[in-house]
DNA sequence: GCCAATGTAAAACGTTCGTTTTACACTGCA
DNA sequence: TGCAGTGTAAAACGAACGTTTTACATTGGC
C-alpha cells in the first residue's frame, strides 16, 4: 500500500475541508493512518505536505480540462464540482491562508494558475482556429466566477458561467 | 479616539494580509495599540472580532456598489482593488478558513453574499428597466471572477469582467 | 541468521494559541 | 474627596501547535 498516496489523499480532504491552518497534523496522521514519523519522513514538513497536495491536485483538474472547446471547458467545471463539492479554489485558499509567505505551497499555486491560464489560451485559440488573448481572459475570469461563486450560489453559477461564454465566444468567432 | 474602530481597521488589514488563523491575539493588540483587556472588553472573542471586521467590510463595499448601471458596477469593483489591492474575498476567505463552522462568521458571510446578490439583482434591473435573474447571475460570477482571478492576473481581470458584462448586457437589452 | 529498512506507539520538545487574571494608573463627574 | 469607569502591563491559564526523539515490532533479501 502507497503509504504517500493515502497520506496526501487524506490531507487534501482535510485541508480543503477545513483549510489548512485549522487542520493539526494529529488530524492528519489519524487520517491517513500512520505515526507522525513515517508522516515526516515521507513528506518532510506541513508545508511541503500541501505542496504535494496541490500538485497532485493540479494534475487531477489539468487532466480533466484537457479539451478543445470553450464549452467543453464549462462542461468539465461542472462535472469537478458536481465531484469534488464547491468550495472554491483550493490554490487561492491555501496562498491566502499563508500570505504567500511559505515558498512551497506559493511556488505550487504559481505554476498551477500559469498552466491553467496556457491552457485556457490553448483550448480558445483550438476553438477559435486562431489566438485570442482577449477571449481568454474573459473565459478565465468566468471559470474563475463560477468555480467561487459556486460557493454559495450553487451549480447554478457554473451553467450561468457556461452560457455567458457561449455567447462571448460565439461573438468572437466571426 | 474611538478604541473599537483602531481596533476593527488593523484586524482588517492583518487579517487580509496573512489570513484568520496565522493572526495571532498578540499581533492585533500590538497592532490596534491596546492591551489584550481592553480588546476582550470591547470585541469578547477573536470570531467576534472576524465579525465585526466583515460587517463593516461589508458597509464599506456595498456604498461603492450603490449604483444604477452594470458597467458602473465594475468601475467600482476597479476604484475598490485600486484601494484594497487584490488578495480576492475576505468573506469566502475567512468562511474557508474555519469551515463555516464558525457561527459569528458564517452569518456575517451569508448575509454580505445575500446583500451582494441582492444589489446586482437591482442594478441589473434599473439598467435593463427590467428583472432579468439570468444576466444578473452572470454578472454575478463575473464580478466574482474579476476578483478572484485579479490576485494572479491583476487589474486585467477586472478590465476583462468589464467589457465581457457590457457585451451580456447590451445583448439583454433588446 | 542477520542487517537494513520500514513501520508503530507514545512521550517530549519548546513555542504559540486564545483567553483570563492580577495589580495598578489615570480620568471626569458627583 | 471619592468613586466608578476605562485604560495599561504583564503574568498565568491549559490546550494545541509542528516537530523530534526514544523504544520497539515487523519485514525481506543476502
Amino acid at each position: 500500500m502507497d503509504m504517500t498516496r493515502k497520506l496526501t489523499a487524506a490531507a487534501e480532504r482535510l485541508f480543503d475541508r477545513h483549510g489548512y491552518m485549522a487542520t493539526g497534523m494529529d488530524r492528519l496522521t489519524e487520517a491517513a493512518g500512520m505515526s507522525s514519523r513515517t508522516l515526516y519522513k515521507h513528506v518532510g514538513s506541513k508545508a511541503q505536505l500541501m505542496a504535494r497536495v496541490l500538485t497532485e491536485r493540479d494534475r487531477r483538474f489539468m487532466a480533466r480540462i484537457e479539451v478543445r472547446s470553450v464549452d467543453a471547458l464549462f462542461a468539465a467545471l461542472e462535472d469537478w464540482v458536481r465531484v469534488e463539492g464547491t468550495r472554491g479554489c483550493l490554490f487561492l485558499r491555501s496562498s491566502a491562508e499563508t500570505g504567500g509567505d511559505t515558498p512551497e505551497i506559493a511556488e505550487a499555486v504559481a505554476a498551477h494558475k500559469a498552466a491553467f491560464h496556457r491552457r485556457i489560451e490553448e483550448v480558445v485559440a483550438a476553438d477559435l482556429e486562431r489566438e485570442d488573448p482577449v477571449l481568454a481572459e474573459q473565459v478565465l475570469v468566468l471559470l474563475e466566477g463560477a468555480t467561487h461563486a459556486a460557493v454559495y450560489r450553487g451549480a447554478d453559477a457554473v451553467s450561468a458561467a457556461r452560457a455567458a461564454a457561449g455567447i462571448l465566444t460565439e461573438r468572437a468567432r466571426t
